[in-house]
RNA sequence: GGGGUCGUAGUUCAGUUGGUUAGAACGCCGGCCUGUCACGCCGGAGGUCGCGAGUUCGAGUCUCGUCGGCCCCGCCA
């Protein structure tokens, strides 16, 4: 067999003449009786061959099915003018073939490969290397490796060491399940796989490693969601001697480089908005910033009101917010009911809802009962326009801006207000340092137990210690958090407090990290860091809504392979040698 | 753990108030065709209606259970 000599996209006009031997999967076969064209296919690119004059080839040709692999040798012909096919990269040639051979024949596929046409992702998953043929899964394939490329040239370029760090880890404290490897030499012990490579990457920094990275693969035995599989894959940083804007600085720097590989520029800085803005103006910590329609507060208008349910929830210490929602004004009663359903539906007791009709007048669920001066005033407050729709919640400052904020989501993708080509980067910052947990019945960390406070707020750790916000930072795009850091304590009494503020006793916090605590007395440089979600980001450069379709080998939601079949059980043997005995069914 | 939704030919789907022989398109197989490129034309094969019970004279259709895919809530520092 002789060599390949291009690819399947290679040839043009400039190689008329010269012989080729391409290489690759019969695409599709159009068969004329005593011509026939086949379409020949790799990565690269579409290749049309042409069989004609020789009935033995003909014959052969005849034979083909799709899938088939096979060689074709024969001369670079330029087609004519009345046959170019202006489609495909190849289109201005064909091979007239001389010699074809089969390389490997093929069943029938349970789909069609050269088709774009929907296939049910079971039956995808599980012929995944069917599925990877296709056009959609090689060119998300192929951005994939450009920008984590660009990402690792980007990080090389500002110094960062690329270092990896073990798999059979120990278990992080807090967080998500692990899933847990038996250690077949300490019997009844255990490894964890990371969730993250947290503690190593502050014990490289402290190994005097400066500027750390890793395309690192995480773990966690959680549920999973079209942005969430049991093993995903994280950009991981962490640099040394660098407050929270260097750290800013080097991730810009990086998703400019990302964005740039699939030929999109982004502008740097990123605007920063703090979290407990985000919280109120968009009732979310991740907010979609690609359309404004902020939520406002409007207690001062209600304040007096004569609407007693907005009156008492005041005095109650809570707020009333609005949300504009522009052109939803001209919304039929019928349908503007359904958005209070809707809001019910979304856990709310009720929502109000106010608009100017087309005279001028005031419309609004409460009209009776608040008065057109009161709604009057809401309508200018909020600045509901003449077609503005104006969506009224009460309650906890936090969740009647929840709640708008689920409503600001659906109501702006359903009037069309969100530019699908719009890329709206975000930090959000000063995160809480800590979140009451009702299951735990204690403070957790909102972040991670590692994280630093902010030194203004360092001094209420012992008073107030819902107040104490943290330099913590989320990037935020499109809605979508594609990555989390901080600035770490690198002060081992701070970091001992800390597990103490968390109720992890001395004793635990020994046992589980005490390697740790032990390494920050050891002259631990100030650091931080951040991870970036690779999948999620690279779904939404590619437009796909699930981080499956970047991914070569993703699970289905129940967190199975359908592909291999794993998990699975395994040899009586195996769970001897790892001492472990199976449990009864249940 | 909870909720929603889907499961019919190889694939994607349609299938009316429960009623005779379950359809379409694409694909597949065979035939014809020397300029196609989603080739065209003619013909053909192909179904455990996810699985199991139940209701009924009669179930793709209704009920219950179960398995599987997807979406969401909880969960995910």
């Amino acid at each position: 067999m002789s060599e390949r000599t291009h690819t399947c996209g290679a040839l043009r006009t400039t190689d008329m003449g010269s012989e080729a031997t391409l290489m690759g999967w019969v695409h599709r076969v159009r068969d004329l009786g005593s011509l026939i064209f086949v379409d020949i296919r790799d990565r690269y690119g579409l290749t049309q061959v042409v069989a004609r004059d020789d009935e033995a080839l003909l014959a052969q040709t005849k034979r083909l099915r799709p899938e088939y692999v096979i060689a074709v040798s024969g001369t670079v012909e330029r087609r004519s003018d009345d046959t170019l096919n202006p489609k495909i990269e190849t289109g201005e040639i064909e091979i007239a073939i001389r010699e074809l051979t089969v390389l490997s024949e093929a069943r029938r596929p349970p789909f069609q490969i050269a088709d774009e046409n929907p296939v049910s992702e079971d039956l995808r998953l599980k012929y995944r290397y069917l599925d990877l043929r296709r056009d959609r899964m090689q060119r998300n394939m192929q951005l994939r490796h450009r920008v984590l490329m660009a990402a690792r040239r980007s990080l090389d370029e500002q110094g960062f060491l690329d270092i990896e760090t073990p798999v059979l880890a120990k278990s992080t404290p807090e967080g998500a399940r692990d899933y847990l490897v038996p250690s077949r030499v300490h019997p009844g012990e255990f490894f964890a796989l990371p969730q993250s490579p947290q503690i190593f990457k502050q014990i490289l920094m402290i190994g005097g490693m400066d500027r750390y990275f890793q395309v690192a693969r995480c773990f966690r035995d959680e549920d999973l969601r079209s942005d969430r599989q049991p093993e995903f894959t994280q950009i991981d940083m962490e640099m040394s001697f660098v407050t929270q804007e260097t750290v800013f600085a080097a991730v810009e720097r990086l998703m400019q480089a990302m964005f740039a590989a699939n030929d999109e520029s982004i502008v740097t800085p990123f605007p920063r908005l703090p979290y407990a803005e985000a919280m109120d103006k968009y009732g979310s910590d991740k907010p979609d910033l690609r359309v404004e329609m902020a939520i406002v507060d409007v207690s001062d208008v209600f304040a007096e009101s004569s609407f007693r349910v907005f009156r008492d929830a005041i005095a109650g210490g809570g707020a009333i917010r609005a949300l504009v929602v522009p052109g939803a004004g001209r919304y039929s009663r019928s349908q503007v009911d359904k958005l209070v359903d809707e809001a019910i539906e979304l856990g709310a007791t009720g929502m109000v809802w106010a608009r100017r009709g087309p005279e001028g007048d005031v419309q609004s669920s409460i009209l009776k009962v608040a008065g057109a001066d009161t709604l009057g005033r809401l309508l200018d407050s909020a600045e509901a326009g003449a077609d503005g729709l104006v969506l009224v919640a009460a309650g906890a400052p936090h969740e009647a801006s929840a709640l708008l904020g689920k409503m600001r989501l659906r109501l702006a993708a359903r009037e069309g207000l969100i530019d699908e080509r719009c890329r709206a980067l975000t930090w959000v910052v000063d995160f809480p340092m800590f979140e009451w947990s009702e299951t735990e019945g204690r403070h957790m960390s909102m972040h991670h137990p590692f994280t630093a406070p902010r030194d203004e707020d360092r001094d209420r750790l012992d008073t107030d210690l819902g107040s104490v916000r943290a330099k913590a930072y989320d990037l935020v795009l499109n809605g979508s958090e594609i990555g989390g850091g901080s600035i770490r304590i690198h002060e081992q009494p701070l970091q001992r407090r800390i597990f103490e503020l968390l109720g992890i006793s001395d004793e635990d916090a020994r046992s589980r990290f005490g390697f740790f605590l032990e390494a920050l007395e050891y002259g631990t440089p100030p650091h931080g860091g951040i991870a970036l979600g690779v999948d999620r980001i690279i779904a939404l450069l590619a437009g796909e809504p699930s981080i499956r379709d970047v991914m070569a080998f993703p699970k289905t939601a129940a967190a199975v392979d359908l592909m291999t079949g794993a998990p699975s059980t395994v040899d009586p043997h195996q769970l001897r040698d790892l001492h472990l005995e199976p449990t009864p069914e249940r």
